[in-house]
RNA sequence: GGGCGCUUAGCUCAGUUGGAAGAGCUCCUGGUUUACACCCAGGUGGUCGGCGGUUCGAGCCCGUCAGCGCCCA
């Protein structure tokens, strides 16, 4: 499997396209993303949230997916034994939709085919493109047991919706009833208040005169939806309301049907609204529903299912409802009876799915009583037991599951798990079972017992997700070992929709929270802040972006740019930032192979003991330990910091590794001492063993790709060991020491620069004899050497003439320019300089003129910043010299 | 109407107990340094949204206003 040959010459730049569909299929092939319910390590386990079978990748999930396969990765090279359950969503609304288009095309309607063909149609269409959306996530390199794939109209599902819909309904909180719901004229079936969404919109305040049957005037009453007047059953005012104290009981008729109605008084009636009295429409409003039942009201229906004007209209018969409105508003006027219009703005409630204005509808529905269920929710998370991240998002949580609503279940749908109520043809009792019963329950009737036609919220499959994946209601050994998971990460956008109510279904059906920590996501928007959307076009293909770039690339991208809880601005030449990382960790392992030839040295045979090291060999050693420290500690149970802690590989390979410790070892390399070649081979090698390891739940597959080709790695990366930090290896003073030696190169570099000397060139420094930091100088004078093309570097007893002058702290830095010195030009940069530093000095001289900071502040504050501006203040001096020298040329 | 979040360099964003403002990209100047131009070295760039307050000291804590974005009613 992997070659381990470091002969074999590693292309120059990294080729994503070649390497990924390769790596993946070695993994699959091997089974790695497999869990064994079998082992005796600790288990960690995540359920996907299930995307719609519809569905298309798109970057909401590819952040989503790359923050689970992170935390899956991490804690499967930690030990754990990791189950990240894969899956997809039947999506009834918008499945049933799509399929409904594409028969359009062929001018045909479900209700041609009827329901069983219809069903056929939709099953073979999720055959042919169900998949597509989960081989798309292998494409991302998610790491998920494919081998346990569920779809929520699965058989074993399917039998989970039954069997808890049953227990909901044998424990009564299950019911069926009349109510106001939330009605889709276009999709023709009732929604969960939360699948209606509320739009600000501009509308009007029809202020209509309902005569008085005895002719004396009339009532003047304010609506936003004239076209539900045919439905008013009476008319009401508060009543302690005066100004209609005289009418109370009195009757009106109402315009175009000329029903006789009633005014009466109810204390829910707002006197500052509209005129104080309002028009009761039971049928198609909930308050005015609610108010009905409160006064024993008629219902009466004026829309049919199609949001089309029925029988009971009177004359409106047969229009649409937006052109009754119109129509019926036209009318009002010609009879006079139109008082006056108002703006009025309010917020109309649209169809999640299909973005038509929702109709309140009367309607015979299913329900589950949800406050009972809530009650376990609620103490989850006020206890701690469910933690969500980012924290906040526990306060819409609870604020939903207080005011808890009855949930409406049942859609008039074809598509979903269709109700197991039966009714009985003879005396209409129902039955809720599992299959069709021989015989009424109620009168024996053994014909004429037909299901209920209404399927389920595709919610109530979803709710139970956690462990109707696993086998529920089986007690399967699944559940056993991996209920409950660990981690949800999901959007907050669904967090009523699904967290909620998954929290209630664990705690009700199973007894236990389903996970124990709900990481919610960013959004993912354009640069223009907004969300991505297919209508607005602003909405990148991944799979366009990881042929482009590579899929590590663009994980790379999307986690470095999600800090938590923020959204993320995306824009797809981002992307090219995570390439770039990838191209470059190729590179240096590219390059530390080539030096491999020959060599003995293997990622088995770990660091060499410090000792035998050289300083700058420990350096490395001690900047990976806190490398590795950082990362875990970003990693760690509850933290979530993923941006946090790419940043930080990134960090250490790219600058420490790459811009330091490789240039670093090249004399070494280069060099004739074999001993500390073999040495300087085997920390290098360690060094990209363990960048690999921390990388690798973020890129998967470069890392991989690299880690195989590594001498001595065996087997899989994303099965190796997450490294563990030593903390004995971290070395401060000696990152300090070191951290002076990078500064030394700096200061010559920047002389070079302000000359504008070839870099090929080298150069002559003499260093100022300086206690301190003129030691750093010698101490390292080889690497500073190398580093900053230096050929001779040497102490000098006081300044020399005819040198650039750099600061070192206050070590006076001379470049030897045989007296070539552009005088305008260094002039001006050491004015810049002086400049610079006497701003700095005054920003915090001003804090040792306040005599409360010296009296108050912690004494080390106070000294801290004493030593700061003395070493302002020689750098000044040193510069104003050099100055002065500069002008006298 | 109620609640939440955001406002830091031209752009995208870090800034975890209050103690001398950071990264990446962009831009500018150099560069055929045998890992990498998907690169290297160097540089420019910020009254931390406004106004108050607490404090010796505020990007960070409190109040208030403004703009943007969400959620709930």
């Amino acid at each position: 499997m992997s070659q381990n040959s470091s002969s074999e010459a590693l292309p120059k730049a990294y080729d994503p396209a070649i390497v990924e569909n390769s790596i993946y299929q070695k993994w699959e092939s091997s089974r790695c993303f497999a869990a064994n319910p079998d082992s005796d390590r600790e288990k960690y386990c995540i359920v996907i949230p299930p995307p719609n079978v519809t569905g298309m990748l798109t970057m909401g999930h590819v952040l989503n997916n790359t923050l689970q396969d992170i935390l899956i990765r991490h804690q499967r090279m930690l030990g754990r034994e990791t189950l990240w359950l894969p899956g997809t969503d039947h999506a009834g609304i918008a499945t049933q939709n799509v399929v409904e288009k594409a028969l359009a095309k062929e001018k045909l309607s479900r209700h041609d085919l009827g329901r069983e063909k219809f069903l056929d149609r939709v099953w073979s269409w999720k055959e042919k493109y169900g998949g597509i959306i989960l081989s798309q996530l292998k494409k991302l390199g998610c790491s998920c047991d494919w081998e346990r794939e569920r779809f929520t109209m699965d058989e074993g599902l399917s039998q989970a919706v039954q069997r808890s819909f049953i227990k909901l309904y044998q424990d009564g909180l299950i019911y069926k009833g009349k109510y106001i719901i939330n009605w889709c004229p276009r999709c023709r079936t009732a929604l969960s208040d939360e699948e209606k969404i509320p739009e600000d919109t501009n509308g009007s305040l029809w202020y209509i005169r309902y005569p008085r049957k005895d002719g004396k005037g009339h009532v003047v009453v304010a609506t936003t939806r004239p076209e539900t007047m045919l439905g008013d059953v009476a008319v009401a005012v508060n009543p302690h309301d005066e100004r209609y104290a005289d009418l109370i009981g009195k009757t009106l008729i109402l315009p175009f049907v000329n029903r006789e109605i009633p005014v009466l008084v109810d204390d829910f009636v707002d006197k500052t609204f509209g005129t104080g009295a309002v028009k009761i429409t039971p049928a198609h409003d909930p308050n005015d529903f609610e108010m009905g039942r409160r006064h024993n009201l008629d219902q009466v229906i004026v829309m049919d299912e199609g949001g089309v004007m029925n029988e009971l209209a009177g004359k409106f018969k047969g229009m649409e409802r937006f052109a009754a409105r119109k129509a019926i508003v036209e009318e009002l006027e010609e009879l006079g009876l139109l008082e006056k219009i108002e703006d009025h703005q309010l917020a109309v409630g649209h169809c999640e799915r299909c973005k038509t204005v929702i109709e309140p509808y009367l309607s015979d529905q299913w329900f589950v009583k949800m406050k009972p269920l809530a009650e376990k929710a609620i103490e989850a998370v006020k206890s701690g037991k469910l933690r969500f991240t980012p924290n906040r998002w526990v306060g819409v949580y609870l604020h939903w599951m207080e005011n808890i609503r009855d949930w409406c279940i049942s859609r008039q749908l074809w598509w979903g798990h269709r109700i197991p109520a039966y009714t009985c043809g003879s005396c209409r009792h129902v039955m809720v079972a599992s299959d069709c019963p021989d015989k009424c329950d109620k009168c024996g009737a053994t014909q004429g017992i037909t299901q209920d036609e209404d399927v389920l919220d595709t919610w109530f499959s979803s709710w139970l997700w956690p462990f109707s994946t696993m086998g529920w209601p089986e007690q399967t050994e699944t559940l056993r070992r991996f209920y409950p998971t660990d981690t949800l990460v999901t959007g907050p956008d669904i967090i009523f929709f699904w967290v909620a109510r998954m929290v209630m279904a664990g705690y009700y059906f199973v007894g236990e929270c389903p996970f124990h920590d709900v990481y919610f996501t960013s959004i993912v928007r354009d640069m223009k802040g907004r969300k991505m959307s297919k209508s607005l076009g602003n909405s990148p293909d991944p799979l366009e972006i990881i042929g482009k770039y590579g899929a590590d690339a663009l994980r790379y991208t999307v986690i470095s740019l999600a800090p938590v809880g923020q959204d993320i601005r995306f824009a797809e030449n981002k992307v090219e930032i995570g390439r770039n990382f990838a191209n470059k960790l190729w590179n240096a392992s590219r390059f530390v192979m080539m030096n491999l030839e020959g060599a003995s040295c293997s990622i088995k045979a770990g660091l060499p003991e410090a000792s035998r090291l050289s300083p700058i060999d420990n350096w490395i050693v001690s900047r990976m330990n806190y490398a590795i420290e950082q990362v875990s500690a970003n990693l760690a149970e509850g933290q979530f910091r993923f941006n946090d802690a790419l940043k930080v590989a990134y960090e250490f390979i790219w600058n420490d590794f790459c811009d330091w410790y490789i240039e670093m070892c090249k004399p070494v390399l280069f060099g004739k001492d074999a001993e500390r070649k073999a040495l300087t081979l085997q920390v290098l090698v360690s060094c990209l063993d363990g960048a690999l390891r921390i990388l690798h739940p973020f890129m998967p597959f470069v890392t991989e790709e690299i880690w195989q080709k590594l001498p001595g790695s065996e087997g899989f990366l994303m099965q190796a060991a997450f490294p563990v930090a030593d903390a004995a290896r971290v070395n401060v003073p000696l990152e300090q020491e070191i951290g002076e030696l990078m500064e030394a190169v700096r200061v010559i570099r920047n002389l070079r620069a302000s000359a504008n000397i070839s870099p090929a060139k080298k150069v002559t420094v003499r260093v100022v004899k300086n206690d301190k930091t003129s030691e750093a100088f010698i101490n390292h004078a080889d690497m500073i050497r190398s580093l900053a093309g230096v050929e001779s570097l040497s102490l000098a007893d006081g300044k020399p003439s005819g040198h650039l002058v750099g600061l070192m702290g206050a070590c006076e830095v001379c470049l030897d320019l045989a007296g070539l010195i552009d005088v305008p030009v260094e002039l001006a940069r050491v004015d810049n300089e002086l400049g610079k530093i006497e701003k700095e000095m005054a920003k915090i001289s001003v804090k040792l003129e306040n005599a409360d900071f010296v009296s108050k502040a912690p004494a080390e504050v106070v000294d801290k910043i004493r030593e700061g501006i003395d070493a302002y203040q020689q750098q000044i001096a040193k510069l104003k010299e050099y100055q002065k020298e500069l002008r006298s040329i």
